[in-house]
DNA sequence: GCGGTGACGGTCG
DNA sequence: CCGACCGCCACCG
């Protein structure tokens, strides 16, 4: 979690799987709810699937608290309240596209 | 040991 | 865009 840079956030299959458990996403939904009270981690930058704050299931001030620290680092949600992960996610955003990408063909000169 | 239960994720209707 | 299921796996009663 402490990996996720300040204002991207990442997917609880995605912490799962850099911890080594790729195919228990759910072990990290359990590992978050198991924090402390003040923990120094950054658990806010974990969502659901979607961009989705699972969180608010279990406690919905809890997930206003976790739109209020993503939106304090610059983080947008669309209408819905879903974070926009194609501008702010660790492996799919913008960012995360151009390292993917090697090489992006530059725009042609005009004819 | 056993069955129910999720801060999950993907599929299907 | 829902809601219902299902696979998943450590916890808990």
């Amino acid at each position: 979690m402490r990996r996720i840079p300040r204002g991207r956030v990442a997917t609880y299959g995605e912490v799962a799987a850099l911890a080594g458990f790729a195919h228990a996403p759910r072990l990290a939904g359990y590992a978050l709810h198991a924090l402390p009270e003040g923990t120094p981690l950054p658990w806010h930058r974990v969502v659901g699937a979607g961009g989705r704050l699972s969180l608010a299931r279990l406690s919905p001030a809890g997930a206003l608290t976790q739109r209020l620290r993503l939106e304090a680092e610059g983080v947008s949600f669309d209408p819905r309240g879903r974070v926009r992960l194609a501008l702010h996610g660790w492996k799919r955003g913008p960012r995360a596209r151009r390292a993917a990408q090697p090489r992006r063909a530059r725009a042609r000169m005009r004819p």
